[in-house]
RNA sequence: GGCCCCGUCGUCUAGAGGCCUAGGACAAUACCCUUUCAAGGUAUGGACCGGGGUUCGAAUCCCCGCGGGGUCACCA
């Protein structure tokens, strides 16, 4: 039997990273088995936004590359593909209203003709008690026939009928074993009353259970939450005479200690507002985005990010694969992901070690690849052109090159590339009273630069030997002269080697910015 | 409140009765390397929620506390 997954997000307008961690459990389970990941859309409420709130998930998922083979096209206006259509719940009510007339006619369902009042007392009553509610509404006894003849004439909720006195048991395959006793299920709501058009919509939990029979989904992986609910998904299950998916359900992911959520999760940090910035963003376009937000994966493809390093991350963050594994390619994951290995607390969200293994994913990038992914992030900055000359290509690739692994996130391009390509160079007033309050430092400089005229080779090698004897010439470090020199020509005192931009800049602009600072 | 789940360094985790004077990683600190910044190297501090059992022996099993979370909807 191959393993089919599942995971059916709400239309929220953008991406949960701690629901990408439970879809990717989902996704990988799949991938080790061979087996297919179907997306499904719970959007049983009205879809008139759509597009808006289906589009930016589907746009994550793919960016992260955990593509889904049955769903939502990514037209996100919902259409579908895949042997089940359709993959949207909003409109498959007449399935799930189907599924509940044939439980109703074989007497295992019934409507409740409790009124809300009668419920509400019943409730505060139990509650006085301090015993659990445990509904069953009036038609229970009835029989099946008349039953279907009083709902057609009068909808009303349809409820399961729930057998008392019995065990539910399953064996979680991360929680372990659970058994409920159904004295305290509730005989559950399959469909609701109807609205003020008459439509008689499903509950969550039917719609869920009827939708994973129908895709045949093997092995149902979800947040914990819904742990309580898969005793009476069970019933609900053999109700409908169908065999029982395996059932998994993970740790939430949280943030300092809370689960994780958009209201307490940071706005972006200065340092993060100014390399946006940097990128070419303007103050309106990150206001405007409310998902630059570390909770939202849009934030780290936005900010540079690599998939594969979320993926790690994520994985990591619930799982392990031994005792010192950190380091995970997403092949590796495929290849090794098991539910049993699947942590039983939650785990709380760290950027510095997410920024870490994205620094180590970073380093396996070959330079031609980070040259790619670079071009979009100097282009949106107007550093470069939509076009790109060889002569850039080339310069960006020695920058790339020379920055080694200063580039963590592919928007770090814009620090070590700006020095170098932007014509007029921007000075750091700090750096550059540091560098130039040694009233020596220019006279050195100014020497320096008579030595840099005449060199005959301009490469990284020679510029260094040159720059070696030069200062050893004078009885002096290095460090003398390094802070001026490299302030002179990038108006910055940090970035990659002083050899490499000497080298990069040439000769000619290397002098010329020079003497800007001389004169 | 009932029911359910969870509790190992600051954080992520390893740990299925002796391999545990509890291992790894991130973070922190110090030093080394060095051309600033990274990277790299070395080192240091840092945890079994508490209390009782069971056992020759418990982070691991049992009980009781404590703490955190989930769930009890015509939300999903």
């Amino acid at each position: 039997m191959t393993v089919r997954t599942r995971f059916a997000p709400s239309p929220t307008g953008y991406l949960h990273i701690g629901g990408v961690r439970t879809a990717l459990f989902c996704w990988l389970l799949a991938q080790r088995h061979g087996g297919k990941f179907v997306l499904r859309i719970d959007d049983t409420d009205d879809a008139r936004n759509r597009a808006e709130a289906v589009r930016p998930i589907l746009d994550g998922f793919r960016w992260l590359g955990m593509n889904w083979d049955e769903g939502p096209t990514d037209s996100a206006d919902g259409t579908s593909f895949g042997p089940h259509q359709p993959y949207f719940q909003g409109q498959r009510n007449p399935i799930y209203e189907a599924a509940a007339m044939k439980l109703l006619a074989e007497g295992k369902a019934y409507p409740d003709y409790t009124t809300s009042a009668e419920q509400e007392a019943a409730r505060e009553h139990a509650k006085l008690a301090r015993k659990p509610y445990v509904h069953r509404g009036t038609n229970r006894d009835v029989p099946a026939d008349e039953n279907v003849k009083l709902y057609a004439a009068k909808k009303a909720p349809l409820l399961l009928k729930v057998e008392p006195g019995l065990k539910v048991s399953f064996v979680d395959a991360v929680k372990g074993k659970h058994e409920t006793n159904t004295d305290t299920i509730r005989d559950p709501m399959l469909l609701r009353g109807p609205d003020e058009n008459g439509l008689c919509r499903a509950v969550y939990n039917f719609a869920t259970v009827v939708d994973d029979i129908a895709f045949g989904i093997t092995h149902v992986v979800r947040a914990i939450e819904h742990l309580e609910n898969t005793p009476t998904q069970i019933l609900m299950y053999q109700a409908l005479g169908a065999t029982l998916p395996i059932f998994g359900h993970v740790p939430q992911v949280y943030y300092i200690g809370k689960k994780m959520s958009k209201r307490d999760t940071p706005a972006l940090s200065a340092d993060e507002i100014a390399k946006f910035k940097a990128c070419g963003w303007t103050e309106e376009e990150i206001k405007g985005r409310d998902d630059l937000n570390i909770i939202a994966v849009a934030y780290y493809k936005e900010i540079g990010y690599l998939p594969e390093a979320i993926i790690n991350y994520l994985c990591r963050l619930g799982w392990s694969l031994d005792a010192e594994t950190e380091f995970m390619t997403v092949e590796t994951l495929k290849q090794n992901f098991t539910l049993d290995r699947v942590t039983d607390a939650p785990g709380n969200y760290d950027a510095k070690k997410l920024f870490w293994i994205q620094g180590e994913h970073m380093k396996l990038v070959p330079t031609a690849e980070k040259v790619e992914r670079c071009i979009p992030f100097l282009q949106r900055a107007k550093l470069i052109g939509d076009t790109l000359d060889s002569d850039t290509r080339l310069t960006l690739t020695k920058i790339i090159e020379a920055s080694g692994d200063r580039i963590k996130l592919f928007s770090d391009i814009l620090a070590f590339a700006t020095p170098i390509l932007k014509q007029e160079i921007d000075r750091d007033p700090k750096a550059t009273e540091k560098a130039f309050k040694d009233p020596a430092a220019k006279l050195l400089l100014t020497e320096f630069a008579e030595v840099l005229k005449s060199a005959k080779s301009f490469d990284a090698a020679s510029l260094d030997k040159l720059t070696h004897e030069f200062v050893a010439s004078k009885g002096l470090k290095l460090n003398a002269l390094q802070l001026p020199l490299r302030v002179a020509i990038t108006g910055t005192g940090m970035g990659f080697g002083l050899f490499d931009t000497l080298a990069i800049l040439g000769k000619d602009v290397s002098l010329q910015r020079l003497a800007t600072v001389l004169n």
